[in-house]
RNA sequence: GGCCCCGUUGUGUAGCGGCCUAGCACGCCGCCCUCUCAAGGCGGUAGCGCGGGUUCGAAUCCCGUCGGGGCUACCA
């Protein structure tokens, strides 16, 4: 049972327990779970600006895993009315991250839906018809002033210059209003913010009030007749009947203007009803600063890049501002879905954590089937040059071998599939490609010569290459007989067959390897020395 | 400046008035295991921003304060 059902229940147990919360979370937790369950209806909306960033996919996640959990939908919407800045490769890119986290939707501009069209800039007309009905019932109106002349204004008054528009216009007659045209103005069109505090319960905030007064009349369509975001967001919403407006803590003090703008579109018939809404907490970077767009880590195709798969990304990206409960971390994307609810995110903003993002990816990629974990890391393998295909189906027969053996015993020592290359790499070429880690080398023991040619004289004579007699045999010459300590009497044939301090078990290594090449090995860094 | 949000170890969190001399995870340190490195096991390090209340009792409720963040465009 999940966290929020058993807190929905218990809360129906004990019904003065949640009476006596001053925030209506938990009563509100009722009422969705049991009345409204079906109909819920979310929304990803990211405008097609620059590549993915951890903090919109993470947004993407947790609409996407509150639609699964309620049973609800989730659409996907593209705000590309910022021609300036929008681009259809980062759309793409958009698709691409969104498909390579699993994050599926319901309706969106490549499936459709009854709502269609899902790019704005294809919506233009019902943007605009929306505009003139607000202007026609007084919720809006055109607007001449320049900024520099709201703010002479402002000055000459004896105000804050920063005070924003100071709603010179609301109430133009049309002669005044055809003076301006006359001088060539275009006007914008501003919707009138009403002369109250607009209240609204935050889903991961409570109640949040904002005074009457403080947020000026605000535009949503330019003077070139292009409608802008603080318009066709809410309209689109309204108009594919989206009930919950889950985003960024960064769209919170929007949400007034959008309020104001529903009641409007509540009033002419055009939306259902004003949204709930929740704002997700930010991801930080240094300094607890918003995670900005330059910092790498900001970048989910670089994540992805270095190898983080897709449970493990989706798994840490979860933890930025919830968790599945007290002693536990590592979930599946399944077991979000089935314990997500948005009421359970936090309020507060969380730093991204490269350390622990890529020891949760650790701990996914052991949980990974062999077979799955091989076919993972075989992309990474062939971009490194050491086997021929990316994909795991076209392998020549022996690399499928050499994987075969090799991925369980490197698999518990990788956070990354991006460290495919370095820790197997040795496996898959020839013997005299082997090149030797500086440091390695530098930590070979004075009597290195020695220990390798002991070591291929024991070899040499074995029957059985596995590895408990090679161990065996090894141990019995190198430490019993020569009496050199384990760890410097194996580092030496480490480094000369994989080239590293640092590798899978050597004899299994060697095993795979095969008797001659680990042989040849041994006897080609001897002969370096 | 104005408006809004937030404040538990270095980081992410648990905590919903007594179960808290604050739990878990990452990190860091040490030990065990051991052919290296991991994984695994064991142990350690470090926290309720501050000040007032309310209460028999506060990390939990209230007020103030300080600190951090966001927004303040004819961007989204």
């Amino acid at each position: 049972m999940s966290r929020s059902t058993s807190r929905a229940l218990a809360s129906c147990a004990t019904p003065s327990s949640a009476a006596n919360r001053t925030t209506p979370r938990r009563i509100f937790t009722v009422t969705a779970e049991t009345a409204a369950a079906t109909d819920v209806r979310v929304r990803f909306c990211p405008s097609p600006t620059g590549t993915p960033h951890v903090g919109l996919i993470r947004t993407a996640l947790f609409n996407w895993a509150y639609a699964r959990h309620m049973g609800g939908k989730i659409v996907f919407r593209i705000e590309d009315t910022d021609a300036e800045r929008d681009s259809e490769e980062s759309y793409l890119q958009l698709l691409d991250a969104l498909n390579w986290m699993g994050i599926d939707y319901d309706e969106g501009p490549e499936v459709g839906g009854p709502y269609a069209p899902y790019r704005q800039s294809e919506r233009h007309d019902l943007h605009m018809d929306v505009a003139a009905k607000l202007i026609e019932g007084g919720y809006a109106y055109e607007s001449f002033s320049t900024p520099e002349e709201v703010e002479e204004r402002h000055k000459a008054a004896g105000r804050d210059p920063k005070l924003g528009y100071d709603g010179f216009d609301r109430d133009l007659t049309e002669e005044q209003k055809a003076a301006y045209r006359a001088e060539g103005r275009q006007p914008v069109i501003r919707v009138r913010m009403p002369d109250e505090d607009i209240t609204f319960t935050d889903l991961i905030r409570g109640d949040v009030t904002f005074p009457a007064g403080s947020i000026p009349d605000f535009v949503i369509v330019r003077g070139n007749g292009v409608p802008l975001y603080t318009l066709v967001n809410p309209v689109d919403d309204a108009l594919m009947k989206i009930t919950h407006v889950l985003r960024g803590e960064d769209l919170l003090s929007s949400t007034p203007r959008q309020i104001a703008l529903y009641r409007a579109m509540v009033e002419l018939g055009i939306a259902d009803r004003v949204p709930e809404f929740g704002h997700m907490p930010m991801v930080t970077g240094e300094g607890n600063k918003k995670l900005s767009k330059r910092a790498p880590e900001s970048n989910l195709f670089l994540h992805r890049d270095r190898g983080f798969i897709r449970e493990g990304l989706l798994n840490y990206l979860a933890l930025l501002g919830w968790s599945i409960g007290p002693d536990r971390d590592v979930f599946t994307p399944e077991e979000l879905v089935e314990a997500f609810d948005i009421r359970d995110v936090t309020p507060t903003s969380a730093r991204f954590d490269l350390k622990k993002a890529e020891s949760i990816n650790g701990d996914h990629i052991r949980m990974l089937p062999v077979g799955e974990f091989v076919s993972r890391m075989v992309p990474y393998l062939h971009a490194g040059g050491f086997v021929s295909s990316p994909d795991t189906r076209e392998l020549e027969p022996h690399e499928e071998q050499v994987l075969a053996e090799a991925a369980p015993l490197v698999q518990t020592r990788m956070q990354l599939l991006g460290e495919a290359p370095e820790m197997l790499g040795f496996l898959f070429i020839d013997d005299h490609e082997v090149t030797y880690d500086e440091k390695a080398l530098a930590k070979l023991p004075e009597n290195a010569a020695e220990i390798l040619d002991a070591a291929a004289t024991v070899l040499e004579g074995l029957e059985d290459f596995g590895p408990e007699s090679q161990q065996e045999a090894l141990k019995a010459v190198l430490v019993e007989e020569m009496g050199i300590k384990p760890r410097f009497a194996f580092g030496p044939l480490r480094v000369a067959v994989t080239g590293r301090q640092v590798s899978p078990p050597l004899f299994e290594s060697m095993e795979i390897l095969g008797k001659e090449h680990s042989l040849e090995r041994l006897r080609r860094l001897r002969a370096s020395l």
